[in-house]
DNA sequence: CAAGCGTGGAA
DNA sequence: TTTCCAAGCTT
């Protein structure tokens, strides 16, 4: 007997309308501002996310805009935000409504889904908010919400299984509120329904109903492939200074931090004077080298460990493989990761 | 399918 | 400190 999950539509509905939180995308929902907030929220945490809506909505607040934006304006909008190739790909597919859809998103998920950075769920949240279509969006918190109230032992990391409960999402859709529906499971499964503490069940709308709650195996779902270790790299970071400016250079154009820019650095743990070897190298001699506090960034799948030099240099060498930047072109015109802050702090607090 | 892609908040 | 992992997508 398979569990009726038509059932979980009215209850969610109810308490969604009395407990929706007030975010700056659910103010005037266009289609535009669904799509962008969908975006800046992917495997990004809502309040990392509302700044940089409400920065990029301002400055870019229509399809034609961002189609039209220069890559530096855009990279600056989104400087933190991480991942992001998903600004390249917004912008891509902008380009694209413009010309294939009289700059109109379309509304259809099968159509959505072949526009660049828009995969399954993004089809399905696009579709079902901004549009009202009945079209189901199943990321993390529905998986959750989803394998808990069923009970599922399903591995969500499995595609199979997440298309089977968008399968059986589809088939409950209500008419007229399938907006709505898509974010009251989310929404559920971000404050109620939680990951990684005590989900709380008892202002859980779905309590009465859940097999997990049930069984009292809530903190055992869902069901979730194990990680794998992150990698540990040593780097060695250089602050080269010339009076008020500073060296960046531009980061490959694939792999991390794609074509954003970085402070001049090489790979391993360098002593000062292998650090003065490796600035010869690049036309930089008599040099003064001081070591900088050390300094730890953590990505999904690799640790830098980053041994920093400040380097004060007379002159700007005449053929260099860098660009040198003032303070006030970094805070306008040149997008650093945040793996490099440490260094970008040493050098806007001047010393 | 598995790997690669950022960042930061919470326990 | 470490671990988890958030409104995932692309290759």
């Amino acid at each position: 007997m398979k569990f009726q999950l038509h059932k979980i539509v009215k209850p969610l509905l109810s308490w969604y309308d009395a407990n929706a939180r007030v975010l700056p995308w659910r103010d005037n929902p266009t289609p535009y501002r669904v799509w962008v907030s969908e975006i800046m929220l992917q495997q990004t945490r809502v309040e990392a996310v509302k700044p940089y809506f409400e920065r990029f909505t301002a400055e870019l607040p229509s399809v034609e805009a961002l189609a039209a934006a220069p890559e530096e304006q855009l990279l600056k909008l989104w400087e933190g935000l991480g991942y992001y190739s998903r600004v390249r790909n917004l912008q891509k597919a902008a380009q694209i409504v413009m010309e294939q859809y009289g700059g109109i998103l379309p509304d259809q998920p099968e159509e959505l889904l072949r526009l660049p950075g828009i995969g399954e769920y993004t089809a399905g949240a696009v579709a079902s908010i901004a549009y009202g279509r009945p079209a189901p969006a199943v990321d993390g918190n529905v998986l959750r919400v989803l394998s808990r109230v069923t009970a599922s032992r399903e591995p969500i990391s499995d595609l199979s299984v997440k298309r089977g409960f968008a399968a059986r999402l589809r088939e409950i859709y209500p008419t007229g509120r399938a907006g709505a529906f898509t974010q009251s499971l989310m929404e559920l499964g971000a404050t109620v329904c939680v990951p990684n503490a005590a989900p709380n069940c008892g202002e859980c709308p779905l309590s009465s109903l859940c097999m997990a709650h049930a069984q009292g195996i809530e903190l055992q779902l869902p069901i979730k492939a194990e990680k794998k270790k992150r990698i540990s790299e040593e780097l060695t970071v250089f602050l080269i200074v010339c009076e008020n400016k500073t060296a960046l250079r531009k980061r490959p154009a694939k792999g991390l931090l794609a074509g954003l820019w970085e402070f001049p650095n090489v790979s391993g743990k360098l002593s000062p004077p292998q650090a003065a070897d490796w600035l010869k190298t690049f036309g930089l001699s008599s040099v003064k080298i001081q070591p900088l506090p050390e300094s730890k960034h953590i990505f999904t799948h690799r640790e830098w460990h980053m041994t920093n030099y400040r380097v004060t240099v007379k002159a700007i060498p005449p053929e260099g493989d860098f660009v040198w930047a003032d303070r006030e072109e970094l805070a306008e015109t040149y997008t650093l990761p945040t793996a490099f802050q440490s260094c970008l702090h040493e050098f806007l607090s001047g010393k």
